[in-house]
DNA sequence: ATAACATATGACTTTCTATTCATATGAAAT
DNA sequence: ATTTCATATGAATAGAAAGTCATATGTTAT
């Protein structure tokens, strides 16, 4: 394994508004406002963040109309969260949670 | 799952000393001093970023007469870096691997 | 008790990164 | 062609996190 390329997939990752987004296409693909709404956040912060997962392929997008679908990577990103989330249950307590 | 609690586990791996302190440690536990020598880095950054992955339960350390022992949480941690490896060699390409 | 070695820690500074804001692009409707 | 709606983007700023340095703590040996 050769860990130092995995630092920008971490990298990308790491940050509250695109863990937020992550969370909110866990519940199905969304245009770019219905994301915002759904973590209440604004457009250009919002899209900021898209482009940088697009470009990790977290996500993909396609154009319907005016708005842009986003959907999540479920092959790869799923499945390591859901390994996150057993580190997290079972290793994490409340101090491990600050912030 | 409740992605909003994985952002310090993203957080504490989304750094490049600290990657390069698993990929040192994934091929054995080492001392501090040991860690330094293995990625070239001074021992009180070293210190701080170890102190940080402790927290968070990536690694665990004993003590063992001067020295201290780290070495990495092997369930679920290494799990986790294969599964992004899958990842970053199915879908990451060149541009996304610029930093 | 003191010296030497290994590591940890606090405070300051610097470096990054995210956010913000203003504006651009692009598609559909009138 | 112009307006409206949806999204993207560049540049500037603000904020956070990392690195640095000086020093503290703790362990072993003499």
């Amino acid at each position: 394994m050769k860990c130092s390329s995995y630092y920008l997939f971490f990298d990308t990752i790491s940050n509250k508004t695109r863990m937020a987004i992550i969370e909110s296409l866990l519940r199905g693909p969304k245009s770019v406002n219905d994301i915002c709404g759904s973590i209440n956040e604004e457009q250009s912060k919002v899209s900021h963040s898209l482009k940088r997962m697009v470009e990790c392929n977290f996500l993909d997008v396609k154009r319907e109309g005016k708005q842009r679908i986003y959907r999540l990577n479920q092959e790869t990103v799923v499945p390591i969260l859901k390994l996150v989330d057993k580190h997290v249950s079972k290793f994490c307590n409340k101090e491990c949670m600050r912030k």
